[in-house]
DNA sequence: CCGCTTCTACTGGTATGACGAGTTGTGGCG
DNA sequence: CGCCACAACTCGTCATACCAGTAGAAGCGG
């Protein structure tokens, strides 16, 4: 049908390398440590020059897939979701000040993830973790004329309560929702006294986490997000 | 307190240009295909070869923030939300291979999200939404004997039912879960005759979107995944 | 014989210069 | 006025050289 409509763009040395390079890593059993070949060895191998050699290596290390130290060779990277995150952020800043539509359904879809969680924290919740959210709480009280460390708080607050769930992937990505969004409205989230009215919200979902009722915790977590995300929209100002 | 245990490791030079280039990016108000400085004037500006000027814009260019053609200055690049997610599957690939905890906590993840999406469906799906969703489902019954077609019908019958909010990112991240899993259990999720079963879980989450009850709609996705799940669990090989 | 230090060989990090190849805009020719 | 060829950019790649950091081997002292 499609006659055939692929480009036949000329591919840079270092895209192929790096294939090679991931097809190796990936069909080889390496274990996160193991030592790699030498840029030196590669260019032999490869019948390439270095610069070739060192993009796509700076590439697989830019994604965490190796790490390269000065002296040693490139090793296999222990994998890790913190970085993988941190990595995110750069992308998510550039694709959030550029594409204003994403910033909404963003909220959006932190308001799904995080009705979830709270479902589960009210489940799985143990007397422990009671404990901790409500230490989390009082802390933020006590830093309620501290923004910038109030908005901290507030962040580990809800990385708290996902974290219930036992569930890293659940939290990392609680977290790094809310961090990408911090840095987007540090200022609109707790501007002139709302405070009190987040931490009032935050003990309703502690409140209902507590009480072990799934829904009631859901519908406290909904409600707070949305009306956060409200105030977001009236401000709508991206500092820095 | 702790006798400021910061690690005075030394910058890598392109570390340097990087973050520099990033700030200017982002303090600039730049416009995506506006065009950045030349290598060449970079390297006269800040006083270092071009290799170091080279590795950072390969490293942002990676990231997905500015694009390099060949006989072109390097431009912002467009925001894009599926290069980002391609980008991911790699790191992914990696976290998932050599980390086991990951897959099950990804798998927890993956019911909360979706659960989540078709509560969304459930609410806001018109008759059109519906039209769409019976038609995917004739096509992957069709597909019933063909494992790779049938696999990717089931994609994008997850992936539509999340498109429903019309909220892109959901769709995106429904997308890309499905797509991570899928490389690591392409024969398991499919094996010996459990399509038919696949075929009747998805109508009854259709049904219950149509019915518009959302609470239905997010136990019949449960009970799909959760007894995916347990499939995955028993046949745990990673393939490929 | 063991432990520490030193040294050396190998590694990545960076600079320079050169050339090839692709893109873009300009100027001249028809 | 429009088309085309050329020129002036750009990135892509190579080769070479040297600096700097790491790690393991060799040597020393106990």
């Amino acid at each position: 049908m499609t006659p055939d409509a692929e480009p036949i763009r000329r591919r840079k040395l270092s895209d192929e390398v790096r294939e090679r390079l991931l097809a190796q890593i990936n069909e080889g059993d390496l274990r996160p440590g193991d030592p790699l070949p030498s840029e030196r060895e590669l260019m032999a191998r490869y019948g390439v020059g270095r610069p070739a050699i060192r993009e796509a290596m700076q590439q697989l290390a830019s994604l965490g897939l190796i790490v390269v130290r000065h002296g040693d060779r490139p090793r296999l990277a222990a994998p890790r979701l913190d970085l993988l995150a941190e990595q995110l952020a750069l992308t998510m800043r550039h694709v959030l000040t550029h594409d204003d539509t994403i910033l909404a359904q963003l909220k959006e879809a932190r308001i799904v993830i995080e009705t979830g969680t709270a479902r589960l924290a009210a489940q799985m919740r143990t007397s422990a973790d009671l404990e901790h959210l409500r230490d989390l709480l009082a802390r933020q009280l006590l830093a309620r004329h501290d923004p910038a460390e109030f908005m901290r708080r507030d962040g580990d607050f809800h990385a708290a309560l996902a974290g219930i769930s036992g569930n890293v992937v659940l939290s990392s990505v609680v977290r790094a929702v809310f961090d990408w969004m911090a840095r987007f409205h540090s200022r609109a989230v707790h501007s002139s006294g709302l405070e009190r009215l987040t931490l009032d919200e935050h003990e309703a979902i502690v409140a209902a986490v507590a009480a072990g009722d799934p829904e009631r915790a859901a519908r406290a977590m909904q409600d707070h997000l949305t009306r956060a995300n409200a105030l977001y929209r009236q401000a709508s100002v991206a500092d820095n």
